[in-house]
RNA sequence: GGCGGCAUAGCCAAGUGGUAAGGCGAGGGUCUGCAAAACCCUUAUUCCCCGGUUCGAAUCCGGGUGCCGCCUCCA
């Protein structure tokens, strides 16, 4: 099946061809790790990792890297003001930002390499820029001088020549043009460094990625993701940089993702209780948060709030009733179902993959989940027993395409209470006294947030709330 | 000001030339002792506005209007 990916550079959609038959080279430009991980955070992890994702189940190879950038002006201020040294800053970041990733099912990326680790290759990167005339030492620093290549300014459409009459040189740089970056900052006291040719320092903001991404994928990226609020500057002078350097295109695919909003406003710590992913985690179920980044195409911005999750919520229990009902985890391989339950499995799979193969259209895919989902419950509601429970594992295969349903229900275990409670009620209700059994279903759930499903001919389902 | 993006039902959201997916909500029904869950039906003659191209446009082009993001360290 054909994949079509939007490109930012170019603006528009292309087949993919990968760089290299089979294998498909992928970085996503993770954290500077000077905060806690937010939702955006996750956004851009998760929009990266479905495709990452989508790309193995055709049948790809896939290098998948995610960068933490763990030396920055935000890391040391904050180190300073704790304390403690800056290494601890960054790796507890990167802590939290790992078991977030593992509770939200991102797949552990193939490496997840840090700028400090990566010195010598950051250098030479620099060395060569210096040795091809594209950046020069000044005053202790090493800066690309924009200047030098006719199409900087390609990915995020700007001009050099706007660029330089909004800047002004800061105090304490020595570039010769305002629209210059800086590759290497040469170090002020206190602050970490390393040394260089050009005196100690530590690497400017956007060289790490490129370093990186040559050194793990080679000089061509097949896809290259992150928010879009990195196009300008991180990703124009990454592409810069890596450019004037090897002489060749950098990436073949830039696929940044649409910004998280929260309530409707810029997203900040001011705008409630939902920013840092470890708030979200404390009031969303984790399946339910990936369901609902998911149910927006990765390019949209997407709204954050408690409403929309709520909705998510119901939304999702939907897709997963038909799922428990069939008991559709760890089943084994049935009769292909037939008939228009057949037909329905075969539809919902075509349509699946024809929305993901046009630019990773989870939410086209998702809809047609749902669809999948109906028939399952009609078959089930059919009594149609073994063929339904296929068709259910055909949705749950789907789903987990996207990385979903990959909390297989657990026996969940009641309290004494409310299965006496639950006792009563069948009592009560054995004996037609219906007042007596309504009150105590509503004591259920008042008291102890248990809803109760009658089945017929069988022992009542119990649910969390 | 520059660059980019988006405007689809009460809300969320797919749909890039062929006559409007899906979810939430709402209303009606089947099932049920009543519910819940599930299922069925209804809920946009119409896709921000105005022109144009075309046999045909939500989809392409031009012009408006509105909202959002980015414009040196923010995913």
């Amino acid at each position: 099946m054909a994949l079509r990916i939007y490109d930012t550079l170019t603006r528009e959609k292309r087949e993919f061809v990968p760089v290299r038959p089979g294998k498909v080279g992928m970085y996503v430009c993770g954290m500077t790790v000077q905060a806690k991980p937010h939702v955006g955070h996750m956004r851009a992890s998760i929009s990266g990792e479905v495709m990452r994702r989508y790309l193995e189940h055709l049948g790809y190879e896939v290098t998948y890297v995610y960068n933490f950038t763990d030396v920055d002006d935000k890391i040391i201020e904050r180190a300073n003001a704790e304390g403690v040294d800056w290494h601890e800053v960054a790796e507890r970041n990167i802590d939290a930002y790992l078991s977030y990733a593992d509770l939200h099912n991102i797949k552990r990326a193939t490496v997840y390499p840090r700028a400090t680790a990566h010195i010598a290759e950051i250098l030479a990167l620099i060395a060569r820029l210096v040795e091809k005339g594209f950046a020069y030492a000044a005053g202790g620093d090493v800066y690309y001088d924009v200047s030098r290549k006719p199409d900087y300014g390609k990915l995020s459409g700007r001009r050099v020549e706007e660029l330089r009459e909004g800047y002004r040189i800061e105090v304490g740089e020595a570039k010769d043009d305002p629209a210059d970056f800086a590759l290497w900052k040469g170090a002020k006291p206190e602050e970490p460094h390393w040394e260089s040719p050009w005196g100690p320092g530590r690497p400017g903001w956007h060289i790490e990625c490129s370093a990186m991404a040559i050194k793990y994928l080679g000089e061509q990226l097949d896809i290259h993701g992150g928010g879009q609020d990195l196009i300008f500057p991180h990703h124009e002078n990454e592409i810069a940089q890596s450019e004037a350097a090897t002489g060749r295109p950098f990436v073949n695919f830039w696929t940044e993702n649409g910004m998280v909003n929260l309530g409707g406003e810029k997203m900040s710590k001011s705008t409630g209780n939902l920013f840092f992913i470890e708030d979200i985690a404390a009031q969303v179920e984790p399946e339910v948060v990936r369901f609902y980044l998911l149910s927006t195409h990765y390019r949209s911005p997407i709204d954050f709030t408690l409403e929309r999750l709520e909705e998510a919520a119901i939304a999702y229990r939907r897709l997963r009733t038909p799922l428990e009902r069939a008991g559709a985890w760890g089943l084994a391989a049935g009769p292909a179902p037939g008939g228009a339950l057949g037909e329905a499995v075969a539809e919902a799979w075509r349509r699946f993959h024809q929305a993901m193969g046009d630019d990773f259209n989870t939410a086209g895919a998702i809809g047609h989940l749902f669809d999948l989902a109906r028939e399952v419950n009609k078959a089930l509601d059919e009594g149609v027993g073994a063929e339904a429970r296929s068709a259910a594992r055909e949705l749950l295969g789907l789903g987990g395409i996207l990385g979903l349903f990959w909390k297989a229900p657990v026996g969940e275990t009641w309290p004494p209470e409310v299965l006496d409670l639950v006792e009563l009620r069948e009592r009560a209700r054995a004996e037609k006294a219906w007042d007596r059994a309504d009150a105590l279903r509503r004591k259920l759930l008042d008291e102890h947030g248990v809803v109760i499903e009658d089945v017929r001919g069988q022992p009542p389902r119990l649910k969390r709330r």
